[in-house]
Parts: C-alpha cells; sequence; structure tokens
DNA sequence: GCTTGACCTGTGTCCAAGACACAGGTGTAG
DNA sequence: CTACACCTGTGTCTTGGACACAGGTCAAGC
C-alpha cells in the first residue's frame, strides 16, 4: 500500500502516517523503482492502534514503548494502565489551567466592554491588559 | 541589570527572560566587560507587560505585535481587544478538547478495571486499547 | 507516441515557548 | 590563593505533526 492507500480508510493524514514511520512506528519497504514506501497490512493494524491510543491521551513515545512491549510478546497492560493514569493526571492539569484561563479572558472583556482606548503613556503600555486584575469579579 | 536580578521580583525564569530577548521584546545591551547582558529599567517594565499579557492567553507574537503598535504611539486597545477576542475561541476549543478527552480517559480507567491483562495476539496489541469504545459509558 | 495536468511522493524545514545541557566566568569564604 | 557555589550566554531539544518544494506517476486527450 502507498502511504495515500493506507490513510484512505483510517481517520487521519498522509503526514500523519509520515511522521510516524519517520519516528519508527511503521515500518514500510522502500519500493526499488520508485523509492516510494510500501506500507503492509501489519502497518494498517499498527496504525489502527496508534491513533486508538491517540485518541486516548497517549504521547508517541508512550506508544513507542507500549508497541515495544508488546514485540516482545508480553502483555502491555499493566504498562497502559499505569501511563494512562500518569497521562489523566497531565491532562487533568492542563484542564485546570484552561478553565482558568478561559474564567480570566472572559472576565477581562467583560470588564473592558466600559473602558475606553487610550494611547500608551511612559509608563503604560496598555491600560487594558495592565489595568486588568486578574481577581476581579471574584466578589 | 544582570538577568537574574530581572526575574529577581517579577515571577519569571531566567531561559523565559532569555526567551524574550532572543526574539527581540527585550533590548538589554551588552557589557563590554562580561559580555552579560544589561537590562534597564524600560527592560523590566515591558517584561511586566509581556508577563501580563501571557497570563491573559496572548501569544508572544501578538505581544510582539502589540508593542510594535504601542511603540507609534498609538493605541493598541482595538487591537488588543481584536486578538483577545480570537484567542478566547480558540482557547474555548482546547477547553472542549480537553474535557473530552479528560472523560474518554476517565471513562477507559473505569471501564478497564474488570479486565485482565492479556498478552498480545497477532491481530490485537493491546485489548484495553482496542477493545476500549469511546462511546462507551453513554447509554 | 506524446503531452498536459492533476495528483501523489519523499525530504527538509518550520512552528510555540521555553527547558536543558554545557563550558566557562564571577564572587566569596576560607 | 584556592575551592566551590552560582551565574551567564549560546546552542540544541522538545511535541506532533503542517507546510513547502521539486520531482515522479498516471490517466485523458490528441
Amino acid at each position: 500500500m502507498k502511504v495515500s492507500e493506507l490513510v484512505k480508510e483510517m481517520k487521519t493524514t498522509p503526514d500523519t502516517v509520515r511522521y510516524y514511520t519517520r519516528v519508527g512506528l511503521l515500518s514500510p519497504v522502500k519500493s526499488e523503482t520508485n523509492g516510494y514506501k510500501h506500507y503492509g497490512v501489519d502497518d494498517q493494524h499498527r496504525l489502527r492502534f496508534i491513533l486508538s491510543a491517540r485518541k486516548l491521551g497517549f504521547s508517541v513515545n508512550d506508544i513507542d514503548q507500549i508497541l515495544t512491549e508488546a514485540a516482545k510478546g508480553k502483555t502491555a497492560c499493566p504498562l497502559v494502565r499505569v501511563i494512562l493514569e500518569k497521562r489523566l493526571e497531565e491532562t487533568e492539569e492542563v484542564f485546570q489551567q484552561t478553565l482558568a484561563l478561559r474564567i480570566r479572558m472572559k472576565s477581562a472583556i467583560g470588564e473592558w466592554q466600559t473602558k475606553p482606548n487610550k494611547a500608551p503613556t511612559g509608563h503604560m503600555i496598555c491600560h487594558l491588559i495592565e489595568g486588568f486584575n486578574a481577581s476581579s469579579g471574584k466578589e
């Protein structure tokens, strides 16, 4: 299979496949005549797995470890459980950060509606940003 | 001021300051004797502004534009309002994505608690990941 | 057979926002 | 004077692809 054929039914892009190939998760053979990379059924299978794992929040590096473990014939399951737990923690952190940022942004936009535009002064670049108090709107 | 002195009261790191310097937001002068970068009061002021803007979700590039506008003596306020509106949209998107991911992860962890570890087979690398149905737990 | 044009390919580079490694400089306590 | 802790600039690395580019492929038309 050529990269575009491999990509066809899976919901992903050629660039993504090429990236996975570059980091060694997929191992196509190079055509003698073309120079084109030829993917086999195992690659298709691995790709499907990679995409599933990515959707669950595993990093590409995580997936590499998991595949390596599985290639030895061992269960990757314990590793998978541990990693996902860790990734969940990180996602929780990102979630909280994003939540807080979103609140700050909305709060700023609201607060700015009653404020005029001003030219910068010697010690004030933008009074909107510098005058915004992140904790406003709290009480 | 040396970089560590500049950093001291602001809540940031030398690496961050060096980065802002590298991209041209700060303009220290190079000491003849040391080679050390010497930051002035204006740099301190700009840094404070940059950090405030970063905390509100502006990208470093955004801030560059805003500073450029302000350097002409014009109001950067309209620009600031427009940019923040756009960044809020993006943050909203990230927020939704992260929220959904978090749910998927938690759902997977829950679902996996009753499942055993299994060795990989010819067409199953990890039955936990491959067997996880993202829409499970919905009905 | 030949050519045109649409699409496809691999390779190389680029992105954000710093973090990290490293070799060397500085400053001070003894 | 030396030992040692800390500080500095420069250069490279990170994630997960996206994008640019020059060239190759393939079917339609003449």
